[in-house]
DNA sequence: TTTGATGCAAAGACTTTGCATGCTT
DNA sequence: AAGCATGCAAAGTCTTTGCATCAAA
């Protein structure tokens, strides 16, 4: 029933990895490809401490301090998503499928991934004239919008 | 040009709070409608730490740890929203409107409501037979979305 | 009077940071 | 060789909790 979803079959190599963390004035470390490799392979969304044990089990040299600050790295480099908890002081939860879509939280915390068809279709079901006429009534520009369903 | 929000007109007296609080068999303190009544005039959506400044501009005699779990007691309530944040270790903040309504996430962390107007176009925009085919297809119910835009 | 609620301080959960060492460039 | 990244442990931030005291019902 509850297929698990993996729209994030990473199509980014260790070529292209190098490549941007270059870009970001950044080393490629054995540590930043093991967390990145290992948050790939991960089909849920694994919080930091969750992540050390998929990491080790692929490399057993890496601490937890180097997992917090590279999930850091990740994000400013636009490779993986963090999401923050739900409940007060809970951990995040981090995501390497960074293009735009929906999560939906379950009622044990875990988070799905919504198919990616769904996703855009909710997300494109937003009229654009909503938005427009909200920035000039709040006097802000609206950068983006996230959706987030809740469900058990 | 931004012109603050304050739709939480708060239409809940001090009676109303009594009635609530027992039907949760939970006791009416002084504590707890201080700082339901400083969260209530508070246009912005405070954290725990400045909702306790507020609170005691009206009574110094409230401590840190019942503000805390003054606002649990809140949400359980359905008296207060948890708006958590959305950077590592941020702290939660709080919203005394329950209603169905969108935020905008600025980039300095504040957070701005969407006029009760928009907020529901906004909501109403998507589809219900989406959720449905979502709901199918995850083999979840949907019970809930939330929209929520960032700006700056 | 009987509990539930508070205040304080300590503990807990999650994350960041300082510094010496090691590794990428 | 130069300097960023790591590992470790300590510190920091946010939140919860144990326990004696207080107050609502």
């Amino acid at each position: 029933m509850t297929e698990p979803q993996s729209h994030s079959e990473h199509q980014i190599d260790a070529e292209q990895l190098r490549q941007i963390f270059a870009q970001h004035g950044l080393r490629t470390t054995r540590q930043r490809e093991s967390v990145y490799r290992a948050l790939c392979a991960c089909g849920e969304h694994p919080t930091a401490e969750q992540l050390l044990a998929l990491v080790h089990q692929i490399d057993p040299e890496v601490s937890q301090a180097t997992v917090y600050n590279t999930l850091d790295t990740l994000v400013e480099c636009g490779l993986a998503n963090r999401i923050p908890s739900t409940v007060s002081g809970g951990a995040c939860r981090y995501d390497a499928d960074t293009g735009e879509h929906v999560h939906m939280v379950l009622k044990d915390g875990r988070i799905l991934d919504v198919p990616l068809d769904l996703s855009q279709r909710l997300i494109d079901a937003v009229p654009t004239e909503l938005l427009d006429e909200l920035s000039q009534r709040l006097g802000v520009s609206c950068s983006g919008i996230k959706i987030e369903l809740s469900g058990g």
